[in-house]
DNA sequence: AAAAATGGTTCAATTGGTTAACCATTAGCG
DNA sequence: CGCTAATGGTTAACCAATTGAACCATTTTT
């Protein structure tokens, strides 16, 4: 492939994932109470599908210090989503767990989010959505290889 | 389709999103100096490559308020990376242009972004590019209908 | 000429993020 | 055993991004 078809494919590629970016952050937030925020929602996702989660890992996982996770979950337990209990083998451990309100609200919120995402998929057809399920996946994996590669291991 | 197929799709286009945009987001940081954050580059990108750009399209870009321009832009604008030039034939409206300083760093910076996100695609052959980026495009413009059709347009 | 709309800015408040210092607790090791 | 790492989490100072509301200056509309 010559260079001038790759920087063109370069550039619609950003300047698709910037669109579809910017795009469906705006969709997802009309799918959420008008009281958290999209990244908020995630993390509630997130302990939500865990057994047992702690600051650290969530600050793993969405890439930001612990100190950001403290002050997030800080809110999310002020407005009574989010219980606290320290691991009595390992005191040094916090377990965050979603209170029934922060089930109720995930849940409900959730549902929101899923008919939406679906009715978009379902504008594809099956074959369009393997094929591209496929590559969306090989992407997922050499972007994390790259990670690794670049931010050592 | 039945039921639990489209959960089980929807779910795994949730969490590959999830992770792809977390990760590519670290990867581009990675390309960006320092004293910038990855939207600035963006900002940067759209004053390039616009004849006349202004504050209200940023902000109708970047589905944020003209406020939030205001102040990306003072940040900017301090740094020495862009110019603002009031229109005499309009006197309310004003031109955001970049520096020379301002079209180096940008220079530089989209230079190694395209590098990586070069790289990225390298490891894919034509074929699956060709037919994820069909498919990818088609995501964008659904996307975009479906938030005309639910922000009324 | 008066009223409405437009393009931008300012300001207070909230959220999210970093860094650095810190506390309590546990793990490792001579 | 006892001192030193290391670990999990919090706190505080600071900055960036965002919103909403009020506002200024300038067109546009009526």
């Amino acid at each position: 492939m010559e260079d001038t078809s790759i920087k063109e494919l370069v550039d619609s590629y950003i300047n698709l994932t910037f669109s579809i970016e910017k795009n469906s952050v705006q969709l997802i937030k009309g799918q959420i109470r008008n009281d958290l925020t999209n990244d908020q929602h995630y993390i509630l996702r997130y302990i939500n599908q865990k057994e047992e989660c702690t600051s650290s890992e969530l600050a793993e996982v969405f890439h930001v210090k612990k100190s950001a996770i403290t002050a997030i979950i800080e809110r999310l337990w002020k407005k009574g989503f989010i219980q606290r209990t320290r691991d009595e083998q390992d005191r040094r451990v916090v377990y965050l767990t979603l209170t029934d309100d922060g089930k109720d609200l995930f849940q409900e919120t959730e549902l929101r989010i899923y008919q939406l995402v679906g009715s978009l998929i379902n504008q594809f057809d099956q074959d369009e959505i393997e094929v591209f399920m496929k590559t969306y996946e090989k992407l997922n994996r050499i972007i994390l290889a790259t990670k690794e590669e670049m931010l050592g291991e």
